[in-house]
DNA sequence: GCCAACGTTGGC
DNA sequence: GCCAACGTTGGC
């Protein structure tokens, strides 16, 4: 079992909009690092849902449905899709303030790498965001 | 709206 | 293969 953590413009699409749909595509990834983490998961890893531009806050938990295929969206190259369902939203959402201010998260992507869309996350990191959620699995 | 950080492109 | 120029992302 794996962690991660995706990001995305809740104007585009947000995690209300992934409970609703209740199963959705996760395309249009243009970034080799994102692109090799999608190709990681697998088929029950379970991603936090981050919030970008609005928000910024980690407002879920996700769930992988479908391991990576090829993104019917790129009309050219080398690219993934993978499928995610919601599994929970978190009880109480993490901000990226909150998050930058917690020495036990330094080393997440979000924190070191701000441009990343899709990236991992370990154990003690998952556990510490659902913690500060106030979330169970 | 600005700008820093990062990735990609293309000339040499 | 280097590096300058450019484009994009995303926090502030």
């Amino acid at each position: 079992m794996q962690y991660w953590l995706v990001k995305s413009e809740p104007d585009v699409y947000g995690f209300d909009q992934l409970l609703k749909d209740g199963r959705t595509r996760w395309d249009g990834v243009r970034n080799y690092q994102a692109r090799n983490n999608l190709r990681a998961m697998k088929t029950g890893d379970l991603c936090l849902f981050y919030h970008s531009n609005i928000g910024l806050e980690v407002v879920g938990i996700a769930r992988v449905a479908r391991e990576h295929y090829p993104d019917p969206t790129a009309e050219k190259g080398d690219w993934s899709a993978v499928e995610l369902e919601p599994l929970k939203p978190l009880a109480r959402p993490v901000p990226l303030a909150e998050i930058k201010n917690n020495p036990a998260l330094q080393q997440l992507g979000l924190v070191r790498n701000g441009r990343l869309s899709v990236m991992p996350v370990s154990f003690d990191e998952f556990s510490a965001l659902l913690s500060l959620g106030s979330t169970e699995l």
